[in-house]
DNA sequence: GTGTTTCAGGTTACCGCTAACGAACTTTGC
DNA sequence: GCAAAGTTCGTTAGCGGTAACCTGAAACAC
């Protein structure tokens, strides 16, 4: 019997392949061994001009795509970096992407994304699906990961990088903002303008430990000076204008004293800021505001919420380039911290007039 | 010389592998065949309970994470979907990645996302790195790719589904809406409520068929009752409020003279919306507005602007059960078409009053 | 002319896992 | 009691590439 009585049907230019090509295919159709094929594909080793472009054009014409599959097992190199985040519609992670990808794009290696939507368990999950693929760096949003998750990680002997959040224990590299400093610093702003009873309204914090550890900061920082947070309001789900008017109108109603909001994200505040405007209250002189990231979008309004930017691409572009150089060799050693600096932009709502 | 005199420092618990771990690892510390733990791990063949029970004990005690790479290779099974998309910062498609997600999660398929910032070369690269992977599926946005890109998608044989667009031809699968439709509707509801001089506010269409698609029916829409656009004014970059009050300004300050504004996304139409209040101007009685999407975000101004939903969860459903169903054998044939409906949400500034 | 490099390319042995087959042992039927 | 049919597990041979080594011919030195 012989081996050599698969049909193979070979198509030119046409494109119709029954089946799959291989090394082998592009050998043939050129008349030189798989090895010298791999080499003028990877642009490695000795080859001469002649046999090289002999090889692309047949590589070409016959449509061939490498497997990286088999590459990837074979050289055990996979030119993936694992990219895990808690979600996308969020408008925080696309601007921590376009950061990584700047930076990726430069590099062999190229992300891939998986999101948790906050869940510890889903973490896992996607850690585990994405370790298996072995790829050549992680990074992950957040310092809080279930036992299983660190384990993984530390066992998975990759540059890891945590992202978003300074403030905790992280598995080996870091890159973010203290979150908590980001509150006291935004507490210390508000008292300093004049403001004293301050409301805070957020997400229910059980699963967003960054929205948490601001809030740590904001009432830590409030109390140094005597103060306390009036009233609080939380919702769950996703942020939008509209339950950023709904929170406001009623934590309004219930404590009509205050005279700031603080907001923990730029969504609801800027839904806030809409509320406010409509029932006619002035805005900063009666009630002044402040939201959490720094987004563009706030530049829309009438006036301009206050806030603070989270270095989102700059956090993205830092810990791709943490990844990129250590797989590259240039960078030595593990455990880097990148604390950035998150930049309170003041705005319009954040001053009484 | 043996071959057996590798160090390997196995590590229980602890998680600091020197070597990563494989099948064979596990085969010795649980007492049976690699074949066999494989069968266990992926549930597959016959294995008593005893036996199962003892490999799991051992994998997860080593914590073992399978490779895939070379399990993808030997089964020449890979449980990847690409999915290929202009932008992520876009609003929508977050939107149809939700909707991927939903329908894969409850597969063994895996959704990979690579972006083409709406450039037809960077999505020929995008897609040959995706297919070199050799996915199980290949779903893009769009109808219009270039010719080489075209061709690596028929001889891959894979399922591919081109996704949001309806108008054009297909390579293979689709799933979307009609934008010229859209447009059409768009415009007839617009004559029907007796708005008369009319502006468009949108993208420089040359990347963005798209758009131009719910151009061209709007326009041919008007021009069967006679009436043609009285003004335009084009941007590039991406989306914001900000722009679209700019660019409201301008094309009110040209043409004064209009009274209703068609943008081409939600998100300048709602930048448009805060312009025009600010401006004392009476909408929608003096001035009409229209974008497009159906975005939730609208929701939270003073007046929802009308506009029209594009399916985008559906489509990501849809195209995602097509290519789940027909990788599992379920759905037999190809060239499937899935045309949904564009919803008309008329909001408050589609009426005079 | 002989020995040493250099260059261009081929050979061989895996990478870690799974499909396909087959063998040993147990159960069942009569 | 023995053959037929399960059940459970092991063996073998790749999947499509690449690392590492090897070979033959040409180029160079002296």
């Amino acid at each position: 019997m012989s081996g050599d009585d698969k049909v193979i049907s070979i198509n030119k230019n046409t494109g119709t392949a029954k089946r799959p090509l291989t090394l082998k295919d592009v050998s043939i159709a050129s008349g030189v061994s798989e090895m010298t094929v791999s080499r003028v594909l990877r642009n490695r080793g000795d080859v001469s001009d002649a046999t090289r472009a002999k090889v692309l054009k047949a590589a070409k014409s016959l449509g061939y795509v490498p497997n990286k599959i088999a590459g990837a097992l074979a050289s055990s190199r996979v030119n993936l970096v694992a990219v895990i985040i808690p979600s996308l519609s969020n408008m925080v992670f696309p601007d921590v992407m376009t950061g990584i990808s700047e930076v990726l794009d430069d590099s062999p290696l190229q992300p891939v994304v998986g999101v948790t939507n906050y869940s510890p368990e889903r973490e896992e999950q996607v850690l585990f699906e994405m370790l298996s693929w072995r790829p050549s760096g992680v990074i992950l949003a957040g310092l809080e990961h279930s036992d299983a998750s660190v384990a993984m990680l530390k066992s998975a002997s990759v540059p890891v990088v945590e992202i978003m959040d300074t403030d905790g224990e992280a598995i080996d590299a870091v890159v973010g903002i203290s979150h908590r400093r980001a509150g006291r610093e935004m507490a210390r702003q508000i008292v300093k303008m004049g403001y004293r009873q301050i409301g805070f309204l957020g997400t229910k914090m059980s699963m967003d430990h960054r929205a948490r550890k601001r809030f740590e900061g904001f009432t830590e920082a409030l109390a140094r000076e005597g103060i306390e947070v009036v009233d609080q309001e939380f919702y769950d789900g996703g942020s939008s204008l509209a339950k950023g008017r709904e929170m406001s109108a009623r934590i309004l109603e219930r404590s009509p004293e205050l005279d700031f909001l603080y907001y923990s994200n730029d969504m609801i505040a800027a839904g806030g800021l809409l509320h406010l405007q409509e029932s006619g209250i002035d805005v900063p002189g009666q009630i002044g505001l402040a939201g959490f990231n720094g987004s563009e979008f706030l530049e829309g309004f009438s006036l301009q919420v206050a806030t603070m930017d989270a270095a989102r691409r700059d956090i993205g572009r830092e810990a791709a380039r943490i990844i990129a150089e250590r797989s590259d060799g240039s960078l030595q050693g593990t455990g880097q911290k990148i604390e950035l600096e998150p930049r309170l932009q003041m705005g319009d709502t954040l001053r009484r007039r």
